[in-house]
DNA sequence: AGTATAGATGAAAACGTTTACGATGTCAAG
DNA sequence: CTTGACATCGTAAACGTTTTCATCTATACT
């Protein structure tokens, strides 16, 4: 039913290579027929079979992100922030985007062959990297383009954009201990994520650098959610030498800190510090609002997707491996520490 | 270089014909040959070219999204929420998910086109109805298949799931008239919404119910964001007979409220009750938590393209007009009107 | 006038599938 | 032995493009 290349051909009376060659802008067409056959496809309403062009193109212009819906990264926004930019260049170069939620029993891999092997997609953008990522060594080794949020350990180069969190972390904590702090719970994010390794780094950067021990018995490891930052939270309170700062892995976790120690009686900013990381939009309505270091979401998302098209182009990245410097946003919970 | 279907004929001395039977499960291949074709699939490694098989079958196996990112709504959990719902099942039925955020300068109409005219996926999800939703007279008059997320007042029956806002919104109000409010100021989203309305219609039923008369003067239009429930709150709390309620339309507005109200020396839930609407994760962290009404995001997701999936395979809908009855969470931001 | 050249166009192959149709072979019933 | 039914398989068309190559015409040059 809908009008084809060959309807067009049949109505201007040229060939459909002709017609092709006039609409893509091909060079050798007649000006005269070229505006024929142009007048006759908006009278129509002509619009290119997509799928007709993919095939053909041996390209999908399309680009892939597969995000696990089980974690918690989905609901939160700094996730949906990074997606709008993702979306927004992928739709300024015209690519499709095609988000993918793996499905729950089935194997990660599983759904990154479906991508890859089927050519459902030209690229993808790995979120979320973790250590020895098997989903990097499978593209790798697939030699199949993609760009990843985050850095991984494995042996091999592969383009990338992070945010520094051993910079964030440490200059956090740097702050912390510029406002008097020397006992700095530290409430991570899980192993599995590679981010969590770098944030630790910062911490126990700053403290080496001012010649503070390092405790073990300072640092547990949340789920990202805001009830275990809580949990944590009573629990470093409640013993014999609580620490008079908190430093959370994101945001939820440190809103979690501050409902913790509001229910203990404590005052946020005042008899104890805590703070967060990414800034998310939460960062500013809980009371006190939040210190926190800056994830630039949107930015990161468009960012990457930037390198994912430009790596499609074969244009060469001037940079294949970016780092963000994440920003310290001074707000309320954090304070000099209490001489008690 | 991927192995075709042509490859797998020649390695085991069928036609492609006979190839593509086997593997797709046709009769009309004997069971010796079908093993043998499926034994060479395997050793090759092969996967079906998606884009060939669209190209032939007329049909894209996937489901098209359009998120307005310059709006709020895409930080916003609820609609990650909303997305993971439907993504799941998306991929539960082999469908792939193509999100697409909409170029801002662009006509929105043009990224409808072109999902529709050079069909890039076999039907859409449409979030956030709006009256008179040209969106959705559009897809109507190209006969397109689409399920909506909301209804409109449009004189033409299409297939939708919604959340009764103004069931949600009448029970909310009729409970802060049972703790004895009489004054209750309503901010409300923009008209844009579809939802506003019925949200308001709510409202003014339990007010009505009541003989509570309806004064404009308590409405107020906020653009969803906390720092507009926090302006408007403070508007409303320096008249001279402020309300001893508020409802926002949603929770980020009436976390704005709450930062309002304590800015202004008022305990929120004693002095001043304060209720949301949508229970995104952000509502049990506010301090005092906020009593909302819940949306069931993921669900209505789910739900959604559950729909449209049956629709797109011809199944009758048991239910073309899905209207989910939203809960009220009581939580600690309202209590009974102060006796001053 | 003859010929080289450039520009405009069309025929056809290709992309990798699915499927309608026809051909072949086998076997049982008449 | 003939006929029909059935199972199995191959041929070829189709899906709607893009692109290579050949053809044709008109112009310019010798």
């Amino acid at each position: 039913m809908p009008v084809t290349l060959h309807d067009l051909a049949r109505e201007v009376g040229v060939s459909i290579a002709t017609v092709s060659r006039a609409l893509s802008g091909a060079p050798g067409v007649a000006e005269e027929t070229r505006q024929r056959v142009l007048a006759a496809a908006r009278a129509a309403h002509y619009r290119p079979n997509v799928m007709a062009q993919r095939l053909q193109k041996q390209r999908t212009d399309t680009l892939g992100i597969i995000v696990p819906t089980s974690s918690t990264r989905f609901g939160d926004p700094f996730f949906g922030d990074f997606l709008a930019g993702v979306g927004d260049k992928a739709i300024e170069h015209e690519y499709d985007l095609l988000v993918s939620t793996r499905a729950p029993e089935a194997d990660e891999l599983h759904t990154y062959e479906r991508m890859v092997r089927e050519r459902r997609v030209d690229g993808l953008i790995v979120i979320s990297t973790r250590p020895h990522d098997e989903r990097i060594l499978y593209l790798l080794e697939q030699n199949f383009p993609f760009v990843a949020f985050g850095r991984s350990d494995i042996d091999a180069e592969f383009p990338y954009l992070d945010v520094d969190g051993e910079y964030g972390m440490y200059h956090a904590t740097r702050y912390l201990i510029a406002l008097g702090h020397r006992r700095i719970a530290y409430i991570s994010a899980p192993y599995t994520f590679m981010y969590s390794t770098h944030r630790l780094q910062g911490y126990r950067k700053a403290l080496a650098e001012h010649n503070i021990p390092f405790d073990e018995q300072l640092i547990a490891i949340g789920d990202l959610r805001d009830r275990s930052g809580y949990n944590l939270t009573r629990d470093f309170l409640s013993r014999e030498n609580p620490p008079s700062a908190i430093i959370a892995c994101n945001d939820w976790m440190a809103s979690g800190a501050i409902g913790a120690a509001r229910d203990m009686g404590l005052t946020v900013g005042q008899d104890l510090s805590i703070l967060g990381f990414d800034d998310v939009p939460l960062a500013q309505i809980v009371h006190p609002r939040l210190t926190t270091v800056h994830q630039p979401a949107y930015e990161a998302g468009w960012h990457i997707c930037d390198m994912l098209i430009r790596l499609l182009r074969q244009e060469t990245l001037e940079q294949r491996h970016v780092l963000l410097q994440p920003e310290l946003i001074v707000r309320e919970s954090c304070g000099p520490r209490a001489t008690s």
